[in-house]
DNA sequence: CCGTATCCCTTCGGATACTG
DNA sequence: CAGTATCCGAAGGGATACGG
């Protein structure tokens, strides 16, 4: 109350602020290799976590078992485990899942339009080193 | 000539096989918290080499070059040295990365939309753990 | 089948100092 | 100002073993 810092006045900046903090945080979860490669797949279809496992191809157990955590914490995966036994545990995208999706959907289609530009851009930089 | 391999008529699935190594190989390159937040912020404007490193935050010097040399490997970022004293570089978004922005720009879209869903989910995961 | 824990090696990344 | 090199601690990630 004592120095009065004209909160209400200003653009949200303050808000931004902090907002921009919890999403870089946010960021760092999902902006990764694994993490997106994982909602793609995902998005195809509900999968038990060896199917998963063999469709991302190439990442280990425990490096599987983070992630999935990771989305599942941040409200982009759903984890079911069905009584079973043996036990039978299914990984599907929420809502925002989805919806992140249609993001790395654009990144893939992205990946594939420049990809000749890419490989040209790879052996141009070469040449120079 | 030898051996034919119908090349023009079976839908390309040996070629993204390989296509699909090579996007992976990109996909690890650029689907990473640095590279994106690059992206985002090379894309409003070109910039120096400190000015960016101020504007991302939070970078190392040295994380920044290995990043931006990267970026610059798959021509997705321009790097032009003007051969003045003290030197300035800068750094600009070529198409192929002005393209990925879009897509970047998108995820920063996803990341407000579901900032309080997210935020949710994760009280109700602690809430559980 | 799914998950966690441990071990251990590799890579990442920050700090610093030095060159052009 | 921009970039490289070095040092060194921290984190990442694979392999394996075991519990539910």
């Amino acid at each position: 109350m004592g120095t009065r810092q004209e909160i209400s006045a200003l653009p949200p900046e303050a808000d931004l602020a902090q907002a921009d903090s919890l999403a870089r945080e946010i960021f760092s979860d999902v902006a990764t290799k694994w993490s997106l490669l994982i909602i793609e797949f995902l998005g195809q279809r509900t999968m038990r976590f060896n199917e998963l496992r063999r469709e991302v191809g190439g990442i280990s157990h425990k490096v599987l078992t983070q992630n999935l955590r990771t989305l599942e914490r941040n409200g982009l995966v759903e984890r079911t485990v069905h009584p079973t036994v043996p036990p039978s545990v299914e990984y599907t995208l929420t809502d925002a899942g989805q919806a992140l999706r249609k993001v790395v959907d654009g990144m893939c289609d992205w990946t594939q339009t420049y990809l000749s530009q890419i490989k040209a851009a790879r052996r141009r930089f070469e040449g120079n080193a």
